[in-house]
RNA sequence: CGCGGGAUAGAGCAGUUGGUAGCUCGUCGGGCUCAUAACCCGGAGGUCGUUGGUUCAAGUCCUUCUCCCGCAACCA
């Protein structure tokens, strides 16, 4: 009998900043669910990759000084970069497809000629709101006031010449594929489907744009590029070596499995590129799982909120595996879930450390102790076991229907019931008052060994969702490759009876949650500095003032007599100056987050006097101080101007 | 009435076809000492957002309203 095939895919993610904990939420997903299919004996090809065509991008290089092609092999194969955090994150995908890659642009026109020739697609134009200076055509929902959304600018209705793929044809035959197969999942996506975008009526979609050249060109007709539906979807496919010669396995994993997507591309998925399958009378993918968005604070991360949660200091502080965990554990997959670094230290610590790192832990501490680290072979087994091995020699069942399903909550909640009732056994079975009976080493030797296998098949079944920490709990219990399988998963008594455990570090290090959450604000502020310019100046005014209008500003050196801070303001300071003229003036000025009073008193310094007075705080501020203002690093500092003491008072300025 | 989702213990969430309201964290008390100040047991804490209804029985079905979030042609 032929080895069960199973094609999984992430969506190919847009490359025009770096990735957040979002897109790594759904890349770890997947790679769990590659995982788990090869732990149970499938071939399995695991696809991820970028989108790597469009305007956004041609206008981010044009920005950063730099060819479309260099600003993205900056951004995925660059330091920090997508190829990097999969690299960290252990993602084990089988291929990495680029849609700049030369294999997929030749695939791609095949893929449109032929729709073209089908009659599928056709030529038409686009109408839309134009923005000139930006050469960027946006729809009436993407306007700003009105306005274009990148410059502010006028725009003007326009239209171009492009090409449109008959979806409106295909209308029913998705409608029913929604409707009446799990195609789409989880279910209460359907309806979200089928009201907003079939009832009232699929369009036709524009699949070729002439006003940016960032992208494949049609072959048939220069000036017009493909737009993003048939170049990014159809990667599903190119990146198997349909219509091109540089893979060959389209024909063993075709259909796709499941495309792994977050909400907000379900819409293409479920509709737009099944219609095109359809329309290239190819196989439809089983199905499409739209999974739900890792929310701040119950909304949603945007760059705007400044809340978007990079994964790359969470996994160096917590580790990648702990990372893993905790996304998969906490959240189920096809709802949003609220994300914040409180709730992973908990997890953490809760789930790894207390629970998981602590029961191996115990465990080996004990058959070192009591074993010298060696079981012997004689056993004395109770009902006192049943449980405990019942539950354990059940999981892989339970755990094998929440992965079918895509839960990984529940997959691996029910592992931790099984390590819950683990560490219920060693105080059931109280093992260190075993070991102080000679006549009883026969059933503390069971009581160990049972627990070596409880944990060991949850190690096993661990093994999808964090990697290296199941090789390390198999060294620490002593199994070897033969008792890791899927097959052992299920069976009671792998572990060889004289089995040798190995002692080591604690797996998950309890994390100091204060600490933690210091050093990440710490961390956060630091990368919000450093993405600001370290120095900004107001820019220069283009407005002249004429010279009459300047001639009426009196500036005078003034020496600072006195100045004191307002009571009951935490900016205002009073000062008293000699003006010159004999008589004290007072003037207040906001600058007591820069300057304390003593710092201040005998210097001389600039201000204007001929302002009209202003009360502020109850106070009358006769004319204003001059400082000097620019910011670091977004940070406004404020410096008051000074000038030689050898000025005398009420010297004019001009 | 644009569409969809949500509202359940202090916090975060589960609750399948209507039949005793649960889990994790926190909290309080107890136990144990093998272990990573961990582990085990127990207690307290909820009129399941609001109005009305169907039913022997409603967190669950229908209805009114309120609040929150997302989507509305490319941010997972």
């Amino acid at each position: 009998m032929d080895q069960k095939k199973f094609y999984i895919t992430t969506p190919i993610y847009y490359p025009s900043a770096k990735l957040h904990i979002g897109h790594t939420y759904c890349t770890v997903s997947a790679d769990a669910m590659a995982r788990y299919k090869r732990l149970t004996g499938c071939d399995v090809m695991f696809l991820t990759g970028t989108d790597e065509h469009g305007q956004k991008i041609e206008n981010k290089a044009k920005e950063a000084g730099v060819t479309p092609k260099e600003f993205l092999d900056n951004i995925v194969a660059g330091p920090k970069g997508i190829l990097e955090l999969w690299r960290l994150m252990n993602i084990s995908n089988d291929r990495f497809i680029r849609t700049t890659d030369d294999y997929h642009c030749a695939s791609i026109q095949k893929i449109f000629k032929k729709m073209y020739e089908k009659g599928d697609i056709y030529k038409g134009s686009y109408k839309g709101k134009y923005c000139t200076p930006c050469e960027s055509f946006w729809t009436e929902s993407q306007l700003v006031n009105g306005k274009c959304p990148d410059c502010g600018g006028e725009v003007h209705d326009a239209q171009e010449e492009a090409y449109f793929f008959r979806l409106s044809k295909y209308a029913d035959r998705v409608r029913d594929l929604l409707e009446n197969t799990d195609f789409l999942q989880p279910r209460s996506r359907v309806n979200e489907m089928v009201n907003n975008f079939i009832k009232p009526g699929l369009e036709d979609l524009c699949v070729s744009r002439t006003s940016f050249s960032w992208g494949i060109p049609v072959d048939f007709d220069p000036g017009h590029v493909v737009y993003v539906w048939v170049d990014a979807l159809f990667n599903y496919t190119t990146a198997l070596g349909f219509l091109n010669n540089k893979y060959d396995d389209f024909d063993k994993y075709w259909p796709c499995d499941v495309h792994f997507v977050g909400k907000e591309i379900v819409r293409f998925h479920s509709i737009i590129w099944p219609a095109m399958l359809m329309s290239m009378e190819m196989e439809l993918p089983k199905h499409v799982f739209g999974h739900g968005w890792l929310v701040i604070d119950g909304g949603k991360m945007s760059k705007s909120k400044g809340n978007v949660v990079d994964p790359y200091p969470l996994a160096e502080m917590f580790g990648v595996d702990a990372l893993r965990f905790f996304l998969l554990r906490t959240f189920p997959f096809g709802t949003d879930g609220n994300f914040s670094n409180e709730l992973l230290i908990k997890t953490i610590n809760t789930d790894l450390a207390n629970d998981l790192g602590n029961l191996v832990s115990r465990t080996v501490a004990m058959v070192e102790k009591y074993f010298d680290r060696t079981l012997p072979t004689a056993r004395e087994a109770t009902d006192a076991d049943d449980e405990l091995i019942s539950l354990a020699t059940g999981l892989r069942a339970r755990y094998e229907a929440a992965m079918e399903q895509f839960q990984f909550q529940d997959a691996l909640e029910e592992i931790f019931k099984v390590i819950g009732r683990a560490n219920k056994y060693i105080d059931e079975n109280v093992p260190w008052a075993l070991a102080k009976d000679n006549s009883k080493k026969a059933r503390l030797a069971t009581v160990m060994y049972n627990l070596l296998e409880a944990v060991r098949i949850c190690g096993t079944l661990l093994t999808p969702f964090m990697p290296d920490t199941a090789a390390k709990i198999f060294e620490r219990i002593g199994a070897d490759e033969t008792v890791q399988t899927w097959e052992k998963a299920n069976v009671w008594g792998a572990l060889p009876m004289d089995v040798t455990v190995v002692k080591g570090d604690a797996l998950f290090p309890r994390i100091d949650e204060e600490k933690a959450l210091a050093e990440l604000d710490a961390l956060r502020e630091a990368q919000k500095k450093a993405a600001l310019p370290a120095l900004e100046i107001e820019p220069l005014s283009e407005e002249n003032v004429d010279f009459d209008t300047f001639c009426k500003s009196d500036m005078r050196a003034v020496k600072i007599k006195d100045c004191v801070p307002v009571k009951k303001s935490d900016k205002l300071l009073q000062f008293t100056l000699d003006d010159g003229s004999g008589t004290d003036r007072t003037i207040l000025s906001g600058i007591h987050h820069y300057y304390e009073p003593e710092q201040l008193i005998g210097k001389t310094a600039v201000a204007i006097l001929n302002l009209p007075p202003r009360k502020m705080m109850g106070i009358l501020s006769c004319g204003m101080l001059i400082s000097a203002v620019h910011k670091e690093n977004g940070e406004e500092k404020l410096h008051l101007l000074l000038v030689d003491d050898a000025i005398p008072a009420g010297a004019k300025l001009c």
